[in-house]
DNA sequence: CGCCGACTTGACACCAATCAAGATAAGTGG
DNA sequence: CCACTTATCTTGATTGGTGTCAAGTCGGCG
């Protein structure tokens, strides 16, 4: 009934939080562990709620409210999406552990946010996030370069969008997750995509239909195997590299 | 023979400098007059070079080079693009008067940016720019807001290029341009695009061929008449909006 | 006035969107 | 745990939109 369980509201951090307080893989996103120091770490878990969301599809928050949170996903994958006045939906980002999100502007979301799969997210209050930022205009710099970043992969989104057909976004999106050790056993070639398909081509900007496709073109090259909808083995990683871009 | 001339250095500035610090036209674009207070404004001024691009085409500064200044538009028309492995171009966006540009990461551009037409630019040295910044916390506020605002814009061109077919593309396109006073007469409808085809296809992730096409539904729609490749009279300005998301 | 580059238009081939149907996987309740 | 139900995924067929090549026209600049 209630899909949304708040676990721990965390005045004084329990002792699972600080076991386990956003380690992350290596790669090349802003993750919030690479953004602070352990002592702010500490700090921000101290004013954090989490937040347990069980099925797929729950509404995080949605465009255009007031924006009162920024959120930290923990387990699981949140899309970030907005829709055009048709109501078409386009999914900007996928986000996984350690990931930040709940961009505002004028005090409204930019975005809606999600779940892809049962999730767990920690909550920050924005107001108490400030105050904590007044004092440290290091941790101001933090989030502008985080902004930055995110920038930065929206304006590739837009080059992937604007001049790669539909195979050659797909092979990207697929480097793009190889690069998640939560999700690909690198050893074992296995990619656990915890993503449907009309995600995928919401994302990619095309149909499911076409989504099929273009995975059973990359099998026909021996470029990877379905093992299920949403579990692939890559065959040959090194093809999932050629149009590396930026 | 040089195609960029340096205007005024200005450690003191200059009476036409003060005469005419950045006064935009009102719309939502971010704008550093937006940005700043006009004491604010004069202390920028102090440390900007003024430049003078004669010819279109000319390179700013490009992708991947170290970052050391921030640039102001001030007359004329930039673009910002990015190349992918293939060395196709993609246009992210095009800069007019106040709008602010150079973004980098790591210390190094992130895009590159480059003169559509004669254009007159304001450039800023990074070291300076920080000394000043330091001293105020607000001005990176600032920044930060600027940041967002692109992103959200970057976003809406994912949104764009994501969902829309060629002709809706450019309906947005002529919708945004409209916005800038100083390319569109409001009372006469007329619109002076300053812009090429080509640069055009490459912004909306087609071919100089199908802006072509899509210039010519719209006539045949009586939306809009051509004058000329680069003048168009919008008839029905109403049509623009119809389309208008996010 | 003449040249050159930019723009426009048409024809064709290809890629992608959509509709429809069948196969597979996942969720539900007995 | 199994059977049933439902959603998701896959594949094929068809239609429409877009990229590309080629040729002709227009406009700007020297």
């Amino acid at each position: 009934m209630n899909e949304v369980q708040v676990l721990r509201r965390a005045p004084s951090p329990g002792p699972a939080m600080r076991a386990r307080p956003f380690r992350s893989a290596a790669d090349r996103r802003s993750r919030i562990d690479n953004l602070l120091s352990p002592a702010e770490q500490e700090e921000l878990t101290g004013i954090a709620t989490v937040l347990d969301y069980r099925r797929p599809g729950i509404a995080i928050f949605a465009e255009g409210e007031d924006a009162h949170f920024l959120f930290a996903a923990d387990k699981g994958t949140v899309r970030i999406s907005r829709h055009d006045a048709n109501g078409n939906r386009q999914i900007l980002s996928f986000l996984w552990h350690g990931d930040i999100f709940g961009l505002s502007e004028n005090g409204r979301y930019i975005n809606s946010a999600d779940t892809v799969n049962p999730a767990i997210i920690y909550r920050f209050p924005l107001q108490r996030l400030r105050r904590l930022l007044a004092g440290k205009p290091g941790l101001q710099l933090h989030l502008l370069t985080k902004a930055v970043h995110d920038l930065r992969a929206a304006q590739r989104q837009v080059l992937v969008l604007g001049q790669l057909n539909v195979p050659q976004r797909l092979v990207l999106f697929l480097h793009d997750l190889t690069q998640h050790r939560d999700i690909y056993d690198r050893t074992a070639g296995r990619l656990s995509l915890g993503i449907g398909r009309l995600d995928i081509a919401d994302y990619l900007g095309t149909s499911p239909e076409h989504v099929a496709r273009a995975f059973r073109a990359l099998e026909q090259q021996r470029i990877l195997k379905r093992r299920g909808p949403r579990t692939v083995d890559i065959l040959r990683p090194e093809a999932l590299d050629v149009l590396t871009s930026r």
